[in-house]
DNA sequence: CTGAAAGCGCTAACAA
DNA sequence: TTGTTAGCGCTTTCAG
């Protein structure tokens, strides 16, 4: 636990140039910078960084909050944050929401308040206003994922886009009777997620002339055994059931496979099922798919708000459009004869 | 963005007697405490963590370390480390090393040691000598969850007692031709716990006077798709198949429920399955399996290092035994006649 | 129980 | 390019 100032000693400089050298942004002399450089590594120096927190008011660290940690997309978009954080030389503070609503509240009236982080990292969280207010109350930088925030920059896929891409996919297959499993209502931690799938759904089916069938509309909770419970009544109807499925998301696809199996149906022969996320199961699934990339969208929030954060910088940069592509694996193919 | 300052002048005393009425430590008087979380109320104050960690030398930071964020055993340990360390008002600070070697190196030798934490949590890390070493300069408390770090203090569970309740469960419902899905010998992240489950197999069949067929044995990944395979391996093995497999986690566990169902065995008629974990999906499949609480085991880590770090504390608390349970549900039965 | 004052270890003007 | 010096905002002796 080397000091500054015996790196200074040992370098025969003074602290300010060590501090100089170190950080790299000023001009030293080479022959300067490889002294110290030596010397910091001789003594195993490494800065304090609440020392160098202090005097310089950037604390090398970045607030990530998310709703949830254990499901995929959450934890897979955590990763490329975190990757390109470290990428970068910052620390990641995480904050997880899924305790109780004091447990969130006291993030954002405490938490985030210590002035512990230069910029914070929203993901998938619909804020209250008040929450965003106390965040702009900051001064710090702010970038979502995975929705709208008012007010707040956000990297955000298309919703509409993907789900019409996927039905599209189904109708170009030649099918006509396409059920749909999507969010229930409730869902709002997705920002209308739920409902612009939906409505991509619904424009992809009347661009083909079809009709969007309320009876074929099956809520869920985006989880597997979701998709299984959504995914039998919608293949048990007595009243015909439908050729095709898109569920808006992978899980409840994947629940939707195994729903169709277990009625002995053949995947994709007697149903097609596509889904949309391209999750760690669906290739084992052989699931067709919309993928998003998460990790991918982590680490593009953390490079927009690196650019933000050199002092060079002065408009904010824009948020580019996120990447999404059609995977076609074997859950879907022309409908039976 | 109050200072300190501004609070002891609303509250017309000075800013140590602040500090002091803020941390609850020391004693002040009731009267004096009450006008000062008025006047700190009024004005939003929070203290600087930097300027507060930089004169006290506590962070009230821990960092977390993990080898996989995207998997449900390290995710629910992080919630469970997240949750308990919200309460007690301290951050998380994490750090993934499931990127490359070269980002390991950097987390060991500069991230840990900017004196940002006061302690540190290693989730299921084999760490090397060098870096126990490492983290022993830091003076700091160290925690290890899921398997012995040599000289740090670790939460595990007993594998090898587990995968003996698996596996007399099989035995007690009739079985005596039993197959093992473990984790490939690679798999030296879970120090060993691949081998002690190993052990514990072949313990309960030896006491039963059953044999330990070394031909009984799938290595796999620990993923649904690896058990997949190795239970066709094992399954469909032409000199007769097993009645019962006992696999060493759920994942792998649900990967040969898929794979009896595509052999067109029926579970458990045709083939009992037991897995260990209690998954997220192993409800959903009706796995019986041994659970293990990771979410328990994160809250009791940090309830062990708080102990640790309070200032009155003087041996480093034991570290309790971790509880595991039988969960029987729908996927074993006594063997086919 | 409370106040005054000396730092915690570093960075950033300002000079030289 | 480098050194000097004054803080960053709080905590903690040490007195009173």
């Amino acid at each position: 636990m080397a000091g500054i100032e015996e790196v200074a000693r040992l370098a025969g400089v003074s602290t300010a140039t060590v501090s100089r050298a170190l950080s790299g942004n000023v001009h030293v002399s080479p022959a300067t910078r490889s002294k110290v450089e030596a010397a910091a590594l001789e003594l195993d120096y490494v800065v304090s960084s609440n020392a160098s927190s202090l005097a310089s008011g950037r604390t090398r660290n970045i607030a990530v909050v998310v709703p949830f940690l254990a499901r995929w997309f959450f934890s897979s978009v955590l990763e490329g944050v975190q990757s390109a954080l470290l990428r970068h030389g910052y620390d990641l503070t995480l904050y997880n929401l899924s305790g109780d609503a004091d447990e969130r509240h006291s993030v954002f009236e405490h938490f985030l308040l210590r002035q512990r982080v230069d910029a914070v990292i929203a993901i998938s969280l619909e804020l209250t206003e008040a929450e965003v207010k106390r965040l702009h109350t900051l001064a710090k930088p702010l970038v979502g994922i995975g929705g709208p925030i008012s007010g707040v920059r956000t990297l955000s896929i298309d919703d509409t886009l993907i789900a019409r891409l996927a039905t599209e996919h189904l109708i170009s297959l030649g099918h006509t009777e396409i059920a749909h499993i999507g969010g229930s209502p409730e869902f709002d931690l997705d920002f209308h997620m739920s409902t612009n799938r939906r409505l991509g759904y619904e424009s992809a089916l009347e661009a083909a002339g079809l009709a969007a069938d309320p009876a074929s509309f099956a809520p869920a909770d985006f989880t597997i055994h979701g998709g299984y419970h959504a995914a039998k009544q919608l293949l048990g109807a007595p009243q015909g059931r439908p050729t095709a499925v898109f569920a808006s998301s992978d899980e409840m696809a994947i629940g939707a496979i195994l729903a169709a199996r277990d009625l002995g149906l053949v995947v994709p022969r007697d149903v097609s099922i596509v889904g949309v996320d391209d999750h760690d199961l669906s290739d084992f699934f052989g699931l067709t798919t919309v993928a998003q990339f998460p990790r991918g969208q982590g680490e593009m929030a953390v490079e927009i708000l690196m650019e933000e954060l050199k002092p060079t910088t002065e408009a904010a940069p824009a948020a580019p459009a996120l990447p999404y592509e059609l995977i076609v694996r074997s859950s879907t193919a022309v409908p039976p004869a």
